[in-house]
DNA sequence: ATCTATTAATAACT
DNA sequence: TAGTTATTAATAGAT
């Protein structure tokens, strides 16, 4: 059906058989779709070009997906596996988690709860979360909030300890200019040397008991 | 193309719609075949009819099977791509409101409720042993001090790492996926196994025939 | 892309 | 259900 006859075999001319591809593609899908309407059937077609391109066609009110299953199923030779199954299934929950992603963090947000909550180390233990399947994320950031925390108060404390050390060594060393009877007053006229945040507060409440 | 022309709407008389079940099905997969040959292509035909029962082709050369793999796989992909788009974006949404977060960290830090100010007030002991040539508590408010800004400095480097990491992770992420599915596809012992939430929906309009 | 001479598919008939 | 044929539909090659 053409101004010649034509074998069937490839057509070597690459562009011609891209042409031909084209129309007769075309054609079959038109040729589905009529057998489908005319005969009431489901058809599913899958077309792979020589380059690789996919193209489908499949009858109206029903998917490609569902005629492929049908045909697994009818055909008897193939079974979804189960495993996969739940891959899907969990693929899903993910998916789900990730829309919830956003409001639990706007909730976490809106609650003020720590403004550390958002840390680089969050953000894995989200993208974790999200590979897992698993969305403690308030947990986890409840947790790494505390880890936070601890840090802080390490540092805290530590700073504490090494302000008391010197507070003590300042008592002592104030006993020892008193007994040398050297005068705080004469001191005093000379200007500050030590930047502010160096100075210490011997009498820091902090610095008194534990907490 | 007949002794009269039809109209492509169901067949009502049962015997006739049969008939032409038949005919057009034989000349449906005779048109694949053509173009399988002719055009190298991989084709793939289901079609059930309206009684329920199934035909088949496909390109010589391959397997149905292998044929609905490839489709899965070929759209699993673009499904993949997908799902992975969204929990990027979602990440770097997360990243960026992170980075805002830090900003606004630091600016509560510089409001004084750091560690830093913390230190303590009084500074007149500290002066005094300063000017009477006692370096040792100077030095050890230094060098505290310098330690306290090398934790900072380690703080802020491990923020960076982990910065750095969460984007490695990202990327990783991506590949990670895409190489559970290559796995997925090589390990399997079954023709198609996608799970179905891979498969992609006709309704998709990439994946859909030209209209 | 679009056209059209020609072949191919098939609807009605047998 | 299977074969025949008048007619329409698809399309190969040209534009």
């Amino acid at each position: 059906m053409g101004r010649g006859k034509i074998e069937i075999k490839r057509i070597e001319n690459t562009s011609n058989r891209h042409v031909t591809f084209a129309k007769r593609r075309a054609g079959l899908v038109k040729k589905a779709r009529e057998i489908s309407v005319l005969c009431d059937a489901e058809v599913g077609v899958v077309i792979f070009s020589s380059a690789g391109k996919l193209h489908d066609f499949c009858s109206p009110k029903t998917t490609l997906p569902r005629i492929l299953e049908k045909y697994q199923t009818n055909s008897g030779k193939i079974l979804w596996d189960e495993k996969h199954k739940s891959i899907s299934a969990e693929i899903d929950r993910v998916k789900k988690e990730n829309d919830n992603m956003q409001i639990e963090l706007r909730q976490v947000h809106m609650k003020g709860e720590d403004l550390n909550s958002l840390q680089p180390k969050e953000l894995i233990a989200i993208e974790e979360a999200l590979q897992n399947g698993q969305t403690n994320l308030r947990d986890k950031q409840m947790e790494h909030w505390k880890m936070h925390r601890r840090n802080e108060k390490m540092l805290e404390d530590e700073h504490k300890l090494l302000a008391f050390r010197m507070h003590q060594q300042d008592a002592e060393l104030s006993n020892g200019m008193r007994e040398m009877e050297l005068g705080y007053h004469h001191a005093r006229d000379f200007a500050p040397q030590m930047p502010f945040t160096f100075r210490v507060q011997p009498s820091h409440p902090n610095l008194q008991e534990d907490k």
